[in-house]
DNA sequence: CAGAAATATGGAAACGTTACCACATAGGAG
DNA sequence: CTCCTATGTGGTAACGTTTCCATATTTCTG
């Protein structure tokens, strides 16, 4: 049995394929006859429409590019379900790209995705720093695709975005911890070339200034936002004579790097030296390690996202909107390892 | 800038639409002049051919479709890294559908791919048991395109596949924790209406035979791949009267939950209990807690999974190659967690 | 009850590409 | 020098929809 076309459609119920194109659309009059004869059709014949077909006359497709650095860190993980979730309801699918985190990959993939015709871009690049991945967003953006950028920014740009106040997040993290009576609080910070790197450094620092406290620039610490990272620069920590009694770690990733290591020299968490991480880790619950974190909306950063793009396919032209950017609040949440116990 | 069509090219090279188009494809002749006029005129107005139209005299897309129960399962994540690893070198691309081991959410992403006119299909169905399902994915597959299975089965099914031999992994799992002295055994099985449960049961119970142990029933106990599952599994062992000295868990997130109760009851896993489980967690090792586990090679499933849809793709006719199912082996690694201390 | 509006349907062009066929032209083989 | 083959090119019919436009038919409205 051949794939149902819309003709067999018509054909099967005794009407034109104007009126089953129109029924499947419900997009002008369709007589309850016709109607109930080609909801038959359809069912018989298990007719599903050739999405090409369909795009080819309106010169769009229902897919959406999804492009983000790494599908195995749970926290990209829980934004596409967010993504899914919005797009599930409104026939629309996502092409999916991993980057790893390289500019190439991430290169390669928009210029697949302007191929596949995507109605729009969700997008967490890997750097801001890459003036050339800008150059190439802007050029798709120029097409009449829009774009939205998730959590990290892109230079010079003025896309829709959905960012989490990383500045707060990071401020309230350190203040606790001045709060809990530390002083030395050393920072395993990201790259400066990746907003919420920039950000959260600056979150650090104001909770410092605010309390009227100096800052040790020899307590700043700058990893990559991978694992390796957060262990190599929790060792360096455990190491310095002077070794502060409490750190703050700016991602999921090298925070657990950084339990790592303490875990591995045998510091005691929240004893030793406190410790509050930027976004939970699952399994830290699961395992009754009781780190504060600073968590945030993950789910719905993906969801709002898909959302605003929604509203930019729905016609809602950028003269009227201008850009939108969403910028989502963390959530303290304190465990107990933040504590000053010495 | 309106985007430019082939017969935008071939006016402004002076040729015909068709002998862009054998140009493009590299399908026909093509002269010197002429291929560097036409060159010039796809640089000059950035073409970039319409996939719809491209896709819909053909009657298939370069698109593939990816459907898997949980993206934040770190297995799936595993296994489509590797899908993607081999995608990306022949300009393939994947549209993913999670389905949240939903059958209902499986059934829907299913009509979509269909519509989608994707070329061929990974999947990794919820269950077998659905024969609804299986249907469906009959249907598809007698349009033409080729689907391969990872991972798990569809019952009366002659789909190729890739799987690990989880009886092995199951066995040998089992076998050292009966070498290590343990016989009270207890196993948190998966549902038996999937391949892998079914399969790593038979695993452990072989373990026995083959060691002329009698199998006791009430050790045999049965979640459904969750980690809530395997938490209540573990509890209700750990307050069984005459408590087994040992635990077998037949996947990550069992076993995850199953560590968890441990924690929660004070139990000292490797002393206490002993613990072998399936399926390594990345997350275990960071953390230094020395779980034994069944590992298997995760990405490397995805990417023969890909592989055997390529070659089915380039024209291997289901005739000339019968179904191929390729069996991938686990390995045991033991970290101590297996022993038997008390 | 005439005409206008609302309802219902079919026909045909268009979307951008590919695939096939027809037609040239040139160079070699016999 | 004729015929064949290799090379190069253009014309045109698909592919499965949607979107107009044209044409009925029915139902109001005054």
């Amino acid at each position: 049995m051949a794939k149902a076309t819309i003709k067999d459609i018509a054909k099967h119920a005794g009407v034109s394929p104007s009126t089953v194109s129109r029924f499947m659309n419900s997009s002008g009059y369709v007589g309850d006859e016709a109607r109930e004869k080609i909801e038959k059709a359809i069912k018989e014949l298990n007719y599903i429409p050739n999405a090409f077909a369909q795009n080819l006359p309106t010169g769009g497709s229902n897919v959406i590019g999804v492009v983000i650095p790494d599908i195995n860190n749970p926290f990209f993980g829980e934004i596409i379900k967010g993504i899914a979730s919005v797009l599930d309801n409104e026939n629309l699918h996502m092409i999916l790209c991993d980057t790893d985190e390289n500019t190439e990959k991430e290169l390669k993939s928009l210029a697949m995705l302007k191929g596949q015709m995507i109605k729009g871009l969700l997008i967490t690049p890997t750097s801001d720093k890459n003036e050339f991945n800008s150059e190439y967003l802007t050029l798709l953006e120029s097409m009449g695709i829009p774009i939205v950028l998730i959590d990290r920014d892109v230079k010079y740009s003025n896309f829709d975005a959905v960012f989490l106040d990383s500045v707060q997040g990071a401020f309230e993290a350190t203040n606790a911890l001045i709060q809990a009576g530390h002083e030395k609080i050393a920072i395993i910070a990201g790259p400066l070339t990746s907003k919420p790197g920039r950000d959260r450094l600056r979150g650090y620092k104001k909770a410092f200034e605010m309390n009227q406290l100096p800052i040790d620039e020899e307590l700043i610490l700058h990893g990559d936002f991978r694992e390796k990272s957060g262990y190599q620069l929790m060792k360096h920590i455990i190491n310095m004579k002077d070794r502060p009694t409490a750190v703050f770690t700016s991602n999921n990733l090298m925070n657990l790097g950084a339990i790592k290591a303490m875990v591995e020299e045998g510091i005691e968490i929240g004893k030793d030296i406190s410790l509050v991480g930027f976004d939970e880790i699952e399994i830290l619950n699961t395992l009754s390690m009781n780190i504060s974190v600073v968590s945030r909306p993950t789910k719905k950063m993906g969801a709002v996202a898909a959302e605003i793009l929604l509203e930019r396919l729905s016609g809602q032209s950028k003269e009227s909107m201008g850009m939108k950017r969403i910028i989502l609040l963390p959530k303290l949440l304190l465990k107990g390892s933040e504590k000053r116990v010495k």
